[in-house]
DNA sequence: CCTCAAGATGAGGTAACCTCAGCATTGAGG
DNA sequence: CCTCAATGCTGAGGTTACCTCATCTTGAGG
């Protein structure tokens, strides 16, 4: 096996996983019926409360435009909701609605208790080892 | 950091890499004006020879569906063609034009020589494990 | 004030998938 | 042989999760 052999199977298995990853959250979210990226979105509003549309973008590491898309799907759902922000008249805040701060923290409960999820299927080990392996390759 | 917050930065890392390696890659196959999963299709033909769009639908992990829009688009570009399986009259058979050998050929090249592969990033002792963990996730 | 930047969004687009239904062909069981 | 379910492909018609570009409003610095 060869370097370009290695580099292509490393490729094709990222993405083979990043399909299988992505059905099975879409699974796991069913009993909601939230995409993955709005229960990713969902996620980071409970973990920083009231953010601009912007710096939600920064979080989830996407356009702003598309943020904007995230915050009417998430609207759209009485999950969330815009507000002006009180220190820019030209910024939205958006914050979770109760029934956003329900639903986050269901799901958040359910990942818990599910002994099935996805990254469970490693070990303690390979997951750190993981974890740092993604940080080094989000960041290069 | 309890097992939640970890399982959603493992995701939430997932994806960023996900994101930031389809960008890498679409950027690196610039000079042949290629998508990401075309390249990936024109290499399963480059190291199998002839094969059933079915066949290549289970290399590339996609619905067959999906590998006749694959095909169509190889065949669109000239780099690949259709011819019927002599076995099988229902199969059609995707095989290399001489245009796609080339093709194949010098992204290989390509990626051999360039250093900054998004995996190179990595040590080889990272890539081990990254291969490893990626193939217990794929397979669970 | 005036200019330039920043925040959000309307318009419009794309890649890469999917399911479902339908056709042709095949192979296995009666 | 003949039927019939299974297999292989594709047309039709989504969907998701992104993107860029242009435009509007507001803010900040000279």
């Amino acid at each position: 096996m060869d370097t370009s052999d290695y580099e292509e199977s490393l490729s094709e298995a990222f993405w083979a996983v990043a399909r299988r990853l992505r059905h099975r959250t879409r699974v796991a979210l069913e009993p909601w019926d939230l995409s993955p990226s709005l229960a990713r979105a969902l996620s980071v509003l409970a973990r920083h409360g009231d953010v601009r549309l912007s710096t939600l973008a920064d979080h989830l590491r996407i356009a702003p435009r598309t943020a904007t898309e995230v915050a009417d799907d998430l609207a759209r759902l009485g999950l969330a909701a815009r507000h002006p922000d009180p220190d820019d008249r030209r910024a939205t805040l958006l914050s979770l609605t109760p029934d956003g701060v329900d639903t986050a923290q269901s799901i958040r409960a359910a990942r818990q208790s599910s002994g099935d999820e996805f990254f469970e299927a490693l070990s303690p080990d390979d997951r750190t080892a993981l974890s740092g392996i993604l940080a080094k390759l989000r960041d290069n």
